[in-house]
DNA sequence: ACAATTGTTAGCAAACGCTTAACAGCATGC
DNA sequence: GCATGCTGTTAAGCGTTTGCTAACAATTGT
């Protein structure tokens, strides 16, 4: 079974661990950030299937991580933890589209439920078709043609996003040309060729941010999608 | 308009017409049963897109309603409403299947919210409810059919709205033309994809004195409102 | 019947994506 | 080495999509 990857902010350190001690004792995968900034910049797309964070950070409060999650990516399921257990903050928080407020202290067997709750109502993925795959530093979606790095951000064109796609789905392994021109094109001549190969350019120029992926030519064959694992996660 | 029939068991008079009012007012159908026994009869009869149980119950308490209706239905979420803030009787709601555990006294704003997140994530992505939606320095209200900022005030038409409307519900993120025709005309053919771009032209105009609000198009794809947030609340 | 309002069709200009062309570098076999 | 076919890259060409305005049709209220 699939792990589920849980982002975690909290910026005091004890607690930090004790929660994320407790999420992968229950078999989760947890990220731990200490400051928003942190939390905003590791967010990938739809990478977690929730985000657990605390209201008061540095750097950036909470909130304002919601928000920004929020903007690309509106099913992940977010809860607050806060000590603050006013109407007005819990308020707050689920106008930024979260979905718990905890106040501390809390269980960690209720904290858990509460992640089960939302884990186990996870709509299953709509289109078994889309990707959401992470190139290196970069995260390719492949239903919203989204390619973005540390770096940059870059929407693709469908035909851009199909062939990265395919790549995807062959990670490390040679595709045919033949096979891209006929999947992609729907046969293969002379210039759909020569159009396959203007394509292939195009992505490595997005890609270029990061060395680790390549897209690798064999010589008469076709292109193979190769990333090099350097700290593996 | 499709309206969400909500069960609300409470045994307490009071409180129980309290809740029942404030959630009508917000729009819900929402059957009140005072005991346990008469909460399970009515489940059967009627179709609930959600429950709200009362812990201390007469007859049968909520954790044997839950544990009853989820024999029926694994589904339907179930939130417990309860005085009772031990962490102990927490996890027994959430064993028996709840998805919540509301402890009194809460406000019903907190409810609502708590209620929609619920909701919402049953929902068809799109549906016909009306919103009121803050667009940079803008308010749209889909359902007077205005759009207001500080400089201007216009009513829209209810074609403008329901498209408008429709953004607001994916903002940030590109909605198919092939959506949006569906959805505003029905079916898709040129001329109305030719109507839709009228609109859009005209609603950018509309949407012209805030820069930070801006309809982009992703060529061949579709549309998405962006809003660029800038410091504001 | 008249104006007022709303939505559709038409038409042109601009932007865009994909193909094609052209040329420069490579790989491979002789 | 050289010859030949592949590949990498850039840019021009071309058809399609989009942006916008205005004319036209349809509907409504007076």
């Amino acid at each position: 079974m699939k792990q589920h990857k849980i982002l975690l902010v909290e910026d005091d350190a004890n607690l930090g661990f004790v929660i994320k001690d407790n999420l992968s004792l229950k078999g989760y995968e947890v990220t731990l950030c200490s400051d928003g900034r942190q939390a905003m910049d590791n967010f990938k797309s739809s990478l977690y299937q929730l985000c657990l964070l605390d209201v008061m950070l540095p750097k950036a409060d909470g909130f304002a991580v919601a928000k920004y999650i929020r903007e690309y990516d509106k099913e992940v399921p977010i809860l607050f933890l806060s000590a603050k257990n006013m109407t007005e903050d819990k308020l707050v928080g689920f106008r930024t589209g979260a979905d718990d407020y905890i106040t501390k202290p809390f269980s960690f067997e209720e904290l858990f439920y509460r992640i089960e709750v939302f884990l186990r109502r996870r709509k299953p993925l709509l289109d078994v078709e889309h990707i959401v795959a992470k190139l290196g530093n970069y995260v390719f979606d492949s239903a919203k043609l989204t390619l973005d790095c540390p770096q940059c951000s870059k929407t693709l064109t469908q035909r851009e996003a199909l062939i990265l796609q395919m790549l995807c789905r062959h990670q490390n392994n040679t595709l045919k040309r033949e096979e891209i021109l006929n999947y992609v094109w729907g046969s293969d001549d002379y210039f759909m060729g020569r159009s396959l190969d203007v394509f292939i350019s195009k992505l490595r120029k997005y890609l270029q941010h990061d060395p680790a992926v390549q897209i690798i030519n064999q010589h008469g064959v076709g292109f193979s999608l190769r990333i090099e694992e350097k700290y593996n996660d």
